[in-house]
DNA sequence: TTGTAAGCGTTATCAT
DNA sequence: ATGATAACGCTTACAA
């Protein structure tokens, strides 16, 4: 071990080596022609001298970049105070690191998708992973990041994408139901601008008129407040509902709150099921869906580093949870 | 808005204000003279042109380095696989974002600290934050970083610290139960490697003692799995005992978890508090001690991005959070 | 106050 | 197969 030793440039290494700058690089970097004697002694020096490539110098000249931008759509800056969303950054920052990239996020106000452009529009910018992906957010993906960009929920035919099994995990939970003897179902919904939300509602509602049941649906946020106001609402409007199927699991256990704290007994006289399966839900034993958020960032996020052509979407499955609350 | 023009660079603005390329510089980096004319034209010319500063590039003349490296020190590469470093990185990633660096995140064996040399030896890593700190890991920051380290618990002369005043919130906790009349106290401990668990087993201790009570550890590991065995080995040991203090919200969750299946009531037979406030805690009404993750992170964060001579040692207070348990 | 010019560490294009 | 040499975009003495 040498003690103060000035970090080691590729000129280090070549001059150790007895070799010129070119040849190092191009033994180091795997590209071009070098004699088997050369390798070798370009390799020795190398981790001789402990040499490490400056990741700054390679991403300058390579116009590659330095670090893999995790954007996210929302209302407000608050999207990026959210559990699900540690999870995604912390993971792609996992994934991340043997290629020596850093991670951002940043949030992107949902009426200003263009906001995405002044991000990703910085050279240092090598990837982009989009989280709450809207058709507008797509649109505005500048062409330099196309092959470089992955997108958690919708994608494009530029953008491929990891998704979630979103309606056919909730056509589970509504089935599942319609099973415990369950016909007066009512849903909180969330987001409209959100197509995961958009497509869990759509197959609440071809599963309920396939089955002549009345649709009764409240507009949601995935909040838990918004889940306590909603029960309120849904019971007020339809007092005789049996089941209320929650966009999130956040707002099922909202619902839940407020459905005991006014005497309703859950299941007993109202079903409640959530969506995501968080820690929590097995605590409060809400039935729900479950998904692998880790395994999907990591997806994502592989596939912006690897960019070999990927299949336009990957989905992921969504599994029915059965626990005690419906 | 332009279509399909080229990235803007420092050249471009410079030209298009008429002025230098250092003359532009100057302006853009806020370093240095320039007329108020000059100003002008620059930062005009800049927005026009959406001009992003490439950061390779900077950080190579600068030799600053791209990324911000979080290492955390664990037995074994689980620990990365945690909500509570989940929120440390994102954080680390929000507040990062404004000065164009990006996030990593490694582990670094418990018995290799010395790996920690080899993940920061890498000239693009900018600064580093330390998670799980221990002794020899402050051991082996590399000089060069010196200035450019914070760590998230123990600190050193050389690396300054945000820490959780452990101590003081074990004490709340232990007082609490005793104002609550109970005498028979125990506690199932954390990792000893880890200060943070070592400072609250010593506020535990030093108050018991103090009280002339009866000494009970189990050694811990902060898993819900370890606090429902040690529940067991607990009641095993001190059939007496009236109250059990967790190192951590999981394992206080599991010792209540193991007590209620074995029958015994919490708290009226057995009291159980645990220690972090995690969002499981209010659900399950566990009394415990609150603490800002998210602040913390962000003030290591903000430490060796701002780098100004900080104090060792920034203590965030610990907050007794009454519910049910205890 | 401003401009000129010399790097920062790599890669890539050429001749050789 | 190898080695000059010219970029890459920016900062910063130093000169004017």
């Amino acid at each position: 071990m040498t003690t103060a030793r000035r970090h080691a440039t590729l000129e280090d290494v070549a001059r150790a080596a007895g070799v010129s700058r070119s040849t190092a690089s191009r033994v180091l970097a795997e590209s071009g022609f070098a004699s088997p004697i050369a390798r070798e002694r370009v390799r020795d020096a190398a981790d001789r001298l402990g040499y490490v490539p400056n990741a700054a110098a390679r991403a300058l000249v390579r116009g590659a970049g330095v670090r893999l931008l995790v954007a996210v759509a929302g209302t407000s800056p608050g999207v990026l105070d959210d559990s699900y969303l540690d999870q995604v950054v912390s993971t792609t920052a996992q994934v991340c690191a043997p290629y020596g990239l850093g991670v951002t996020v940043a949030w992107v106000p949902l009426d200003q998708p263009g906001q995405l452009a002044r991000l990703a529009d910085d050279r240092a910018v090598a990837g982009l992973v989009l989280v709450n992906t809207t058709e507008a957010l797509l649109d505005v993906v500048p062409r330099r990041l196309h092959g470089r960009t992955a997108s958690i929920g919708i994608g494009s035919t530029a953008v491929p994408s990891v998704d979630i099994d979103n309606g056919g995990g909730t056509s589970a939970i509504v089935r599942h139901l319609y099973a415990a003897g369950r016909r007066r179902i009512a849903m909180v919904t969330g987001p409209a601008w959100l197509a995961c939300s958009r497509r869990s509602v759509e197959a609440y509602r071809g599963l309920l008129r396939e089955a002549g049941l009345p649709v009764r649906e409240v507009a949601g946020d995935f909040s838990a407040a918004r889940g306590r106001s909603a029960a309120r609402e849904v019971l007020h409007r339809w007092p005789d509902t049996d089941a209320i199927v929650g966009i999130s699991d956040a707002t099922a256990l909202g619902v839940i709150d407020q459905l005991r704290a006014d005497g309703v007994r859950v299941p007993a006289d109202v079903a409640v099921t959530g969506f995501d399966d968080i820690p929590l839900a097995s605590v409060t034993a809400l039935t729900t869906a479950s998904h692998p958020v880790r395994r999907i960032a990591a997806a994502a996020a592989t596939m912006v580093l690897e960019q070999r052509p990927a299949p336009p979407t990957t989905m992921f499955p969504s599994s029915l949870v059965l626990r005690e609350s419906a």
